[in-house]
DNA sequence: GTGAAAGCGCTAACAG
DNA sequence: CTGTTAGCGCTTTCAC
């Protein structure tokens, strides 16, 4: 059995109570506790290694220092870096539980359902977009009343924190960075369920293309589908790239949904000998890390991941503490970065 | 306030600790509840979404399901596929509280003490190889008595549980590979801190080398470094090229520790016009995300990261029921996969 | 079959 | 300045 306490108390020869005053640096009523005592209870507590039972502690206080974070998926760059800007803002005062939902309602709502069972001050989550599921969430919020933030997406009609970086922005700067390099004929491929996020992603590009006054050249290239395996993203570069083959006039650049399907295309170009950025430019969309090897070298937009992390982190401390943030989303703005798949036309 | 059994007990018409009994479906003494019973508390609790809290049931119990999982960092894909095995293990019995030490040890020292606080039922750690932060994993098995497994690297003079993939075998294999493949000047190139696993490397590529009688015509190249940054992996892979440069006769393979570097050492034969692989054959060690992309197509030593963490989560599990399991540690095989990067000579 | 009572380790009034 | 007391919500003997 662990050292408590009450332990600690004795051999210190004070209450329990003092104890825990002393040990936290806590005035039970105006004044301070002697010094003394609190050297005393230290001491004790020092050459016991007592580790306070934050379990009890939080039972009596109704916290536990700990939220959860719920998120889609660990494979490729994105989570992971949500991840890591969460732990860095949440340590040491909160300690992250971990849950992956894998796209599965019903894995999510059961994760979810273990958070509310731990007590947890908070949650920070990744809706998956299953409409199943959105029960759970009410629940969180209005039976629980838990502190709860989402990341990436909201729920429709339901009206919550949300920190996203800004996918209407994303598309966007890349298209006016194209446009800017003298590109017209520009196709933005993307492939997905057709969600709000498809829809943005696809208005970003439109706006960018008509202020650029490229609306008869320019074109999107879009693919229903319901899931994103590698292998249907692979054949998915091979259309991509059958599809401008095709197309007249001539496409110079190629704007890709995300990172890992540049990769693709530019795995196609290869065998196909399209020479990239002599015969096409190319650009993602994330700056996953392999985009910054150089010989990948693409040119991408940066979307910081890290700091949507670090801000739903920051926003969930706040609901914790009582505050009132905004009511508007928190949108994390993407940059533009030239590599080498890019060129001036 | 959440719903608590007290008052389920109170609506059902019955004591909390029927209510309890009821809910988890536990015999108090030799039989039954009536099923009348049982039927009406559950029905209460779905009714009133009872969630039991499970500190309180910890507390009383002196278990938390929750486990520790402490990672030095999220970047690149090893901690993330350990990550990965973990959960899928451990889901839905036990919730990891995820910590990152960075490398750092004061960092290391606190996010153990954290768990221990909380009361976790047992650990996993990646130690950090910093002497200073042994003492705490001593505190937790010798004063806490907590469960512990390490991944990836046991501490040395620290009997422990410890679950890692064949360092030895990697570069035994990979290099045996090189050698069927017709390869006698083959180079191991290396970094890092002079530690049990770097020698290990070594010497499963000297054990190869041996069988395959090449002492004459192989080599290690060793370069003696504290950290690893993205910088100096690339300075590193320049290094690499340069040597091989100069020595003769001929190197025609190529064996590195990791694929990220050796990402970085085709990115130098390509500066360079050095074909690959034409002109070098080029092996890495990990299997990461990119190494499959069809225009990297890096052959490499697969190391199953996935199932060392689920070996760890099972191990640990065990642990925790209070079973005793084998002593020696768990050594994950590595295989070789034959991709582009390398060529029959 | 079911309930009363004690207690897990800590905190928070409130009284001294 | 310090101690007493009463819980937090659940589990677990042990009676009934």
């Amino acid at each position: 059995m662990a050292v408590t306490l009450k332990e600690i108390a004795k051999q210190a020869g004070v209450s329990p109570s003092t104890a825990s005053h002393a040990i936290r640096g806590i005035h039970p009523g105006k004044r301070a506790l002697s010094g003394k005592t609190i050297q005393k209870v230290r001491e004790v507590a020092e050459r016991l290694g007592y580790r306070p039972n934050l379990l009890a502690a939080g039972l009596a206080r109704n916290k536990t220092f700990s939220v959860g974070v719920l998120v889609a998926t660990l494979r490729g760059n994105f989570y992971e870096r949500i991840l890591e800007g969460i732990t860095e803002v949440m340590h040491p005062n909160f300690t992250p539980l971990l849950a992956i939902h894998n796209y599965q309602p019903d894995r999510e709502r059961k994760e979810i359902e273990v958070f509310i069972g731990k007590h947890v001050d908070g949650i920070i989550a990744a809706y998956s977009g299953d409409p199943e599921t959105m029960a759970i969430y009410r629940e969180i919020r209005d039976v629980h009343k838990m502190p709860l933030v989402l990341v990436d997406r909201g729920i429709p009609q339901f009206k919550s924190y949300v920190v996203r970086s800004d996918h209407y922005m994303s598309t966007y700067i890349a298209t006016r960075e194209l446009g800017r390099l003298g590109h017209k004929n520009i196709i933005f491929a993307l492939a997905g369920r057709e969600t709000e996020s498809t829809k943005t992603l696809m208005d970003g590009f439109n706006g960018a293309i008509s202020e650029l006054g490229l609306n008869n050249t320019a074109d999107i290239f879009y693919k229903k589908t319901q899931s994103w395996t590698i292998h249907e993203m692979k054949s998915f570069a091979e259309n991509i790239i059958d599809y401008i083959g095709n197309r007249k006039p001539q496409t110079t650049a190629l704007l890709l949904q995300a990172d890992w399907l540049a990769y693709e295309v530019l795995s196609v170009c290869q065998d196909r000998n399209i020479r990239v950025p002599e015969d096409l430019s190319v650009m993602g969309i994330e700056d996953c890390d392999p985009s910054s090897l150089s010989f990948i070298s693409l040119s991408t937009v940066k979307v910081e991941l890290n700091e949507v992390g670090r801000r739903a982190a920051d926003l969930l401390i706040k609901l914790i503490n009582g505050e009132k943030p905004d009511d508007q989303p928190l949108v994390i703005k993407p940059s533009v970065i030239l590599r080498k798949t890019t060129r001036q036309l």
